[in-house]
Order: structure tokens, then sequence, then C-alpha cells
DNA sequence: TAGATTGTTAATCGATTAACAATC
DNA sequence: TAGATTGTTAATCGATTAACAATC
């Protein structure tokens, strides 16, 4: 669904008016059926015979992804990952207020990137008592996840991005995503494999 | 199932020699039964009322994900994100065997990062002509993606691992994968949102 | 009116879970 | 033997697809 609100948003900088679900589906590679359902689940925005109406579908979609929500958040790590988020608005563009960011190297403290100036990681508990902060990009190297993770949490984040491929636990109730890059390269590398071999099968 | 290849690894690596898939599931976050059914699908590696080898197992994945298999590769577009992955052999640890890095900015371009020396993007094509190249990494900005794609995907390169975000079109039996940062935390603002209206809801 | 496309209900498909005999 | 856990078959659940009357 997070693909279709993109192909929703690029359609309305297109100048797009009215998509129909077939053409829909073929850009999001899936059956016009399929997006019918999903989109009657956030409400009516299909003209019959016409299509869908992109600009109210935007509209309602920016609210249904909270994309204009402002979430108070922090980042955590600025290594390569960390400065690429930093650098770009990633947060930002995606409902995110980013409040500050965090690094433990003495080489990257007080370094401004985008207007940001890295704070030192030791400052990050007393931030975090004086700031409300719902959600934490996590960025830092594999082995530190762990007890940053826990540290947030343990001061009021409830939702962490974890960008670091390491393993966290978090306490019941709070709002997880992973993001590995590693797993995302094995899983090409996978379906890669099964594509020779069958091709080998055919006879290639 | 990667993240159960990453899981077996770690377990390998911690000198654990068996586990249940009791256990195995509680790592995982899903039911015994679940790993039970997706182990099967590989092969027999249990002893029954001990539960899973680890050591026959990681040794059978590694295959099975192609980790071992040194598909030739290369990499497009240093940027940050193409930096991480060129600092930390990230490629080289999923079972590619890194050939090359491109970019097309001249302040990049020659520079040494981690033993590769950047090239030229405008060398590109010649060097896949010369080169039998199964896989890429585009890290590119996303508005270079599309072509970028066509050119690779022209010269021979059959699998494209697209991290930048943008949106591309491939020749058919093209394998592909799309990560995208921003994909992924919207799915997380999306679940923080629910998350928060529930606790309204109930009250807090 | 005729043509196109939605919204929704029913049918299909696949994936997850439960159950249990076989095995160590 | 008794206890634990696998491998696999059957049951459940959810998600995708097909179909079609309602609508513009």
């Amino acid at each position: 669904m997070t693909r279709c609100f993109r192909i929703i948003n690029e359609l309305e900088a297109d100048g797009v008016d009215f998509i129909s679900s077939h053409e829909l589906g073929e850009l999001l590679g899936c059956t016009p059926s399929q997006v019918r359902q999903d989109l009657s689940f956030f409400g009516k925005y299909g003209l019959s015979g016409f299509g869908y109406a992109v600009g109210l579908l935007h509209h309602d979609l920016v609210h249904v992804f909270g994309a204009d929500r402002h979430f108070p958040a922090i980042l955590v790590g600025v290594g390569n990952i960390g400065r690429e988020l930093l650098e770009n608005d990633v947060l930002q563009g995606c409902g995110y207020e980013l409040l500050a960011a965090f690094d433990s190297s003495p080489a990257i403290i007080g370094r401004e990137i985008n207007g940001f100036t890295v704070r030192d990681a030791a400052e990050l508990e007393e931030f975090l008592r004086e700031t409300p902060t719902d959600a934490a990009a996590l960025c830092v190297p594999e082995e530190a996840v762990g007890e940053t993770a826990e540290l947030l949490c343990g001061n009021g984040v409830r939702a962490i991005w974890n960008v670091s491929g390491g393993e966290m636990k978090l306490p019941w109730g709070t709002v997880r995503e992973d993001l590995r890059l590693s797993d995302s390269l094995l899983s090409l590398g996978y379906r890669v494999k099964e594509s020779l071999t069958r091709r080998e099968a055919v006879g290639e």
C-alpha cells in the first residue's frame, strides 16, 4: 500500500486527474481487482466509467499514511546511511519532524549537516527526558543496536526504525520496522539462482 | 526465510549445536509449526527430541541462498548508500563478487574506497561488453534509475537491486529487488498512527 | 442509450497453524 | 521406557482474484 501512495503522488505531480484500476494495477504490478479491493478499504474515490480521482485520493492518502503528521523523531548514528537520511530530508518527507541527530564518534560530533548539528550520543538520554520523542531512526553499527534501542524505549520512544541490520528486542507495544540491506540482497540472490537453474532446465 | 538464514548464522557463530523449532520460532517471531514447515522444504535437518542441527543447517542454507556463489556484480552510484555498501563489503557478504564501482560525478571518480577505485560511469557500457556481469546494485539518484537500468539490462545484466527509490521498467525475465527507504518509513508511520488511535480508544 | 469502470460479494488460491503419528 | 521434538498431513485463516450488478 505504501507503494500505491507513492505512485499516486507521482501521478498527482504529473497532473493526472483520473486513473482506472486497470492502469493503476499495471503501474503497481497487480490486478485491477486488487487495486479496487484495497482502495475501497479507505473510502470511495472512484467514478464509475472514469476511474479514480487522483487528487482526492492523494489528499486523503497523505492523511492515511500520516505524511502530514509531524511525528517528533530523532536520528541516532550518523554513518553513511544516517548522513543520507539527514542530507535528503528523508524523515521529513515521510511525516516525521526531525528534532536532532546523535552520534558517539568525536570525528562527527559537532559537524553540521543540512542544518543539523550532530550531537553527542552521551546527551541522548537527557534529551529524551526533556523532549517528547515518538520515533527514532537507528543507524548505529550492528553491535550497538541492542543497547541503543533499550535506551530509547526506556525513555519514551515508542516507534523504532532499525536500519542497522542488527537484532533488537523491544518492550511489548513498541512499534518497529526493520530494514535490512543484506536480507534484500540475499533475496535477490536466491531468485537469481532460481532463474539460472530454470534456464538450464529449459536448455539455454 | 532470509531472516532465518541470518539467525542460523548467528547461532552457528555463537556455537549453538541444536535448536528446537520452538526456540527458533521465538527468535524469528513465528510459530514452531511455521519453522518446521519452512525448513522441511529444504531437507531434513532435525533430530526428533533434540531439535535442528545448526551446523548442518548453516552449511546447506549458505548454498540455498547462494551466499557462496560469487555472482559477478557491479555497483553503480557511489553516494552515501553506495559508499556504505563499498566500505562494508555488503555485496561480498551476500554471495556477490564486486567487480567495480561507477559514478558520474567528477568529485568522486578516481577516489579509492576500500580497495576499489571509483570508475567513470561513461565507461560502464564498455565495461559490461567486456566483462560478463550478472547483477548490479543501483544507488544512483532517483531520476537516473530508469536510463541506468535500461543500459544495464541492454548489456547483459539480469538482476538489479534498486536501492535508489526511483521507478524502473525492466525487460521480461530480469530479476529485480527494490529497496525503498521511504516505503519502510511510511509503513512505520502508518502503524504508529494506528497504535496511537488504539490507545486513545482504550482511553490513555 | 451504450460503453466503461467502480464497489462489493463470492470463489479461489496460498500460506499459516494445528494436530499427531513416527522417531530419537 | 518415558519425554521431547520432528516431519507431514489436515484444518484454518487471510489475501488475491473473478464476477457482476450498480453507476456514471
